[in-house]
DNA sequence: ACGAACATACCAACTGGTTGGTATGTGAGC
DNA sequence: GCTCACATACCAACCAGTTGGTATGTTCGT
């Protein structure tokens, strides 16, 4: 049997860790190393350049989280909106623990990368939309669900959870407490509530929801 | 006439262009002194590490920002809730040209240093919820205005605006382009305008504004 | 069935350039 | 003539990346 290459797996979680709690940059490579329990060989072995891993990292990064989120229990929701609102409430209870448990670690590398690191601009900017990718199903489902004329598409929406969870990030790093991230996954929870209950008090006619049919078609 | 220390100046708005481009940790010291056009030796003569540079960094960026948010012309609104959405308008147009122009230095910053670097977190956690701040006494107003009975504080909401610019950023970053950016600051705007369109049609009576003003004493 | 050739997975030691930081010098103004 | 505002020259530590290995397979011709 072969065996598994098991440093390989080691680094990128390594990094993960390292990203999250001080960046890349800040992030050496025999560090990282150290912290993987393999030597500088191995890591140059597996990638050709710091680059590359950070590459590597965010790819990783895409593929756990994907996961986590793929089989999380709220796709069970038979409303569309509780379906939306139940990723809310998940992303909320995963903030918990130490910053650098629940932080993001692309929208970390990123931040610091754009410029100089195109290849991990672009690893970390499918890896986050490609994320909210996978709410603009749900949300064009609610709309439906109720009828709405929006002025907003279903995939801005979807990135402003993003945002906001981003920027949640930044603030809990900057005040050294995760509750202030709490706070803005509420602002959030709210917004999207008082957007669909709104529309739906104001909107839900037979002959805005026919409309709002015509005009979702016209965009495709 | 005392030759005023031009070294110093020059070397913090350097500081502020190069952490923006690609961060704090991947500016070298050196690369500030050149991009500043000033020796070494200055940088020594003025911060005695890059660490308080960093420092001197992020409140000479709470200086400029404070000042431009000081002296803007929405202040002049009559009513609360106009000077709340004016501000959000204001930071809306500031949002263009290349991401390194728009972005906040503090926030950019702390993602990288929040956790090494405690100095310069608390110095840019201060810059950004001092910030902050300067919106809450307009949002109480608002909220006294319309008599509203709301479950949040006008301090989160303040404190949550500051996340969605935070965010916005961090995703104009990962998609290099600022046009996403603008989209969450338009669901921020909305997100405010509901929040005091539906509580004043719904909980505006003379009962729950003084309900209002009592809850809001006992909190202080 | 077997061994030569090759591939994979890793390691230890090294290198040239860069880093933050220092020691010392200099010239202009009060 | 002394201090403030810088400049020059330098250093030890650290950086990403390289070199040259070993141990453990796998492939394939015979």
């Amino acid at each position: 049997m072969v065996r598994p290459p098991a440093a390989r797996d080691k680094l990128l979680c390594a990094a993960h860790a390292l990203i999250r709690e001080k960046g890349f940059n800040a992030m050496s490579v025999d560090e990282l190393c150290a912290r993987a329990g393999v030597t500088k060989g191995a890591f140059f072995h597996y990638f050709r350049s710091k680059d590359e891993l950070g590459v590597a990292a965010a790819i990783h990064w895409s593929v756990v989280t994907g996961a986590l989120f793929a089989q999380a229990e709220y796709h069970a929701r038979s409303s569309a909106l509780e379906r939306v609102l139940a990723y809310i409430d998940l992303r909320r209870s995963l903030v918990r623990g130490e910053i650098a448990e629940f932080s993001c670690v692309a929208g970390t590398m990123v931040q610091e990368t754009y410029r100089e690191h195109p290849a991990i601009r672009e690893a970390c900017g499918a890896c986050i939309f490609d994320h909210a990718q996978t709410l603009v199903d749900d949300i064009q489902a609610a709309i439906d669900e109720r009828g709405i004329v929006a002025e907003w598409t279903a995939e801005s929406l979807a990135t402003h959870t993003q945002a906001v969870l981003q920027g949640a990030f930044v603030l809990a790093k900057a005040r050294g407490d995760a509750a202030v991230a709490l706070e803005s996954v509420d602002h959030l929870r709210r917004y999207v509530t008082l957007l669909f209950a709104t529309a739906s008090q104001r909107e839900r006619t037979p002959t805005t929801a026919r409309r709002s049919a015509a005009r979702r078609r016209t965009q495709t």
